[in-house]
DNA sequence: CCTTGTGTTCTCCG
DNA sequence: CCGGAGAACACAAG
């Protein structure tokens, strides 16, 4: 489940690979995932270079050079290829020299990679596959076909961003009185507020359980209801849970691999999320897993109150 | 039946 | 009856 880590640490190692270079090919395999359709998505996107790599929340934006097709539209040319891993999505990247398809002679990246993959590339899960010079290529695989290619002008993009997504952590949108602010009146549930990517852009699941664990905070209290104490802890767990999870270069629980097939290294400093039954690692109290807003939430009953 | 991120739809309340 | 908040549902597929 790539969340806000995740999505950033597949943003810094891509944004080194394709930043300046151009797309010489596009396949799409899987039509369902692509947006507006297949056809529009290859002819607007061959050709163009990838000039830079952004991310907001847990969306991809690769920002494309201008479209030599004058007869494009003018008004909102698509110039932005926006790209959502949803829950099992992937995106690899392979250096032709990693190629994954003789089978001979892998290198050692190579080899961890087909490990990671489960096999060659593309396997039954690529959907698309982004071709650049020199062999390079750019897999996105995605088991449950959630996640999506979608290509965008700059005015949709701007609409897309203003409508859905929050401040971010570690930005000084983010501030504690933004937080605040957004806490009182609210009668949610804190955890449902968490998910709640207008509110907070980037957190899912496993660091939602993770902030609320650090802060002591029970899942189910009101969000509009938690002192100015507790607000403060809530927000300076979440900066620090993103901040660490980054640093670690993200969490991989089922599917995640990072954009070179790689696994994520903060798994082991998970506290409750996928720990139902196992001791709270503060106070030794049975961690318990329940439903929560309709999502598996996983707390400590005695530390967060 | 379960899993989750997000868009849509439903329901409630003032 | 309107608007907004929040909850519930829909989606995919293993």
């Amino acid at each position: 489940m790539p969340e806000l880590p995740e999505v950033e640490t597949i943003r810094r190692d891509l944004a080194a690979k394709v930043v300046g270079r151009k797309i010489m090919s596009v396949h799409i395999l899987s039509p369902k995932s692509a947006a507006p359709n297949a056809v529009f998505l290859k002819k607007n996107l061959l050709g163009r270079k990838i000039i830079r790599l952004e991310r907001r929340g847990k969306l991809l934006i690769f920002a494309l050079s201008p479209s030599t097709d004058l007869l494009g539209s003018k008004s909102d040319s698509a110039d932005y290829l926006l790209i959502h891993l949803k829950m099992t999505g992937q995106l690899i990247y392979v250096d032709k020299k990693d190629s994954l398809a003789g089978g001979h002679s892998l290198s050692a990246q190579a080899k961890s990679l087909a490990e990671a993959v489960g096999g060659t590339l593309p396997n039954r899960h690529t959907r698309a596959i982004i071709g650049f010079s020199q062999g390079a290529r750019l897999f996105f695989n995605d088991l449950r076909r959630f996640g999506y290619l979608k290509l965008v002008g700059a005015a949709e993009l701007a609409k897309i961003l203003q409508n859905n997504y929050g401040p971010e952590p570690l930005t000084a949108a983010f501030s504690l009185t933004a937080f605040q602010s957004a806490l009182t009146g609210r009668k949610t549930k804190i955890k449902a507020l968490l998910l709640n990517q207008k509110i907070i852009a980037g957190l899912g699941n496993i660091y939602a359980d993770e902030t609320l664990w650090l802060a002591r905070i029970h899942p189910e209290r009101r969000a509009g209801a938690l002192s100015a104490v507790e607000a403060k802890k809530l927000w300076r767990a979440i900066n620090r849970i993103i901040g660490r999870a980054i640093e670690y270069r993200g969490t991989t629980f089922n599917n995640y691999v990072d954009a070179g097939g790689r696994q994520g290294n903060f798994f082991g400093f998970l506290k409750v999320y996928g720990r139902a039954g196992k001791r709270c690692p503060a106070c030794r109290t049975t961690i318990v897993k329940s439903k929560i807003v309709g999502r598996g939430t996983h707390y400590c009953p005695h530390c967060q109150i």
